[in-house]
DNA sequence: CGGAAGTTTGAATTCGATCAAGATGGGTGG
DNA sequence: CCACCCATCTTGATCGAATTCAAACTTCCG
């Protein structure tokens, strides 16, 4: 779990992988892993920091990430930039485009340590994904759970302290990364620099230090630039709901 | 136009209602108008101010707004509340139900205005909306456009000042309303109170009402409590980027 | 005409930004 | 294996955008 940090590499074959079983496709994976399998267009390894997909491209392929972290972001003319969402090992990239191929990108995506990802044809997967009925309600279900995440991160930016935010973000990683057995008693890999939290939550890099210090200080979490480790999650939350 | 602040009631039919066409179920609308009209439960007037869904309820319907503003939101258990879209004629609400129904949903909706909705049956609605294959592709993307829309409020509380956010919404719904010819020349309704502004935007009502105040002095709107007027909308579109 | 809701203005305050310098530490090349 | 370097983290001082508090003014509606 803590050599999350270090690339590691899919098995050969779909039908042996257990991650692929939590993901969009999760359901047909199960019932009928060839389905999956014949649709992998390759095995690519991405070096970290690599703008991988652009705003405004319009992909044929879908990623699902096997190993290391990303980001999707938008990049304001003057250098301003804002982190969407970040993306985990398991989560499929962009994931609205199965369901809307052919639009352009409305956000650009890039790697935050080196990555393991399975490519899968797009067009060909967007109609896998819907057709069972199973399929297209996991589906449907994914797609509803993203708009929650966005209505959430929209309110924290909105009306919560920096404070507040980053506890929010914490618990929103630590609760992802523990529903893919990646995070054990509040211990969990951490490969985000402090400007991507900034980022992500519209503050400075200079003032998520400070807070990030406060919570450390508070015996709140603990970490370091690899491991992030929630010691007081009931406090972690209070922070998280009043600030 | 100008009107649009009473409440005007749809026609009987829902063949002869030419909004329908523009919304998420418009292809089913355009090709058998029957399919539409047979699975309208009822035609509803609401007051204003009225919350009239709760977060976490399963509604059984959809509503088709057909005169009159709403807003979706969540409400913070200290009182701090953060509005995430308006909803405009056209608009159906919640929309992403239509995908994913018997989820609970994820905020409130509450009346702005007097409205007029036209109720559907859920269920049979989402299988309508996915019977033919254009249908299918309109429904994904107008929820593709529902995701740019949030990617961009997020970018907007992230990264933007309070002027460049307020240039933004105004534009955004300018360019909705235009969408459903309800702007002509930047002008178009406007019953939003400023305190709705900040609750959207992240910022107080007290300097929502400066930054209009400024942007008033400088010609570039014009508004009282029931319409707004884009004077410049160059110099609009300048400050939404830029700010 | 009276009252409530919404708008406007002013003054004081604060949260988070900005600017500027060090401190750390992980990685690389010699 | 050490020395150096660059990215990142940390801390301090100061600034400013937006908040808070408070009060008056408008507008609309019954």
């Amino acid at each position: 779990m803590a050599e999350e940090t270090q690339r590691s590499r899919p098995p050969l074959l779909c039908t042996e992988c257990v991650l692929g079983l939590g993901t969009a496709y999760g359901p047909t994976l199960r019932s009928s892993p060839i389905d999956i399998y014949t649709r992998r267009r390759s095995v690519t390894e991405i070096d970290a920091q690599r703008t991988f997909l652009r705003e405004g491209e319009t992909p044929g392929s879908i990623f699902t990430l096997y190993s290391g972290w990303a980001y999707q972001f938008k990049q304001l003319s003057d250098g301003r930039r804002q982190i969407l969402s970040f993306l985990i090992p398991g989560d499929s990239i962009p994931l609205e485009q199965i369901c809307a191929p052919n639009h352009p990108l409305p956000y650009s995506v890039k790697s935050l340590t080196p990555l393991s990802v399975c490519a899968f044809d797009l067009s060909s997967i967007a109609e896998t994904v819907h057709a069972t009925d199973e399929q297209r309600s996991h589906m449907a279900g994914i797609m509803a759970d993203q708009f929650t995440a966005m209505h959430r991160r929209l309110t924290d930016l909105g009306r919560r302290s920096a404070l507040g935010r980053v506890a929010q973000l914490i618990l929103e990683l630590e609760q992802r990364l523990r529903n893919r057995q990646m995070s054990e008693n509040g211990v969990f890999p951490f490969p985000v620099r402090q400007e991507h939290i900034a980022d992500a939550l519209g503050l400075t890099t200079v003032y998520v230090n400070r807070v990030l210090d406060r919570l450390r200080q508070d015996s709140v979490i603990e970490f370091n630039r690899s491991q992030m480790t929630v010691l007081d999650m009931a406090r972690l939350r209070q922070i998280g709901e009043e600030e």
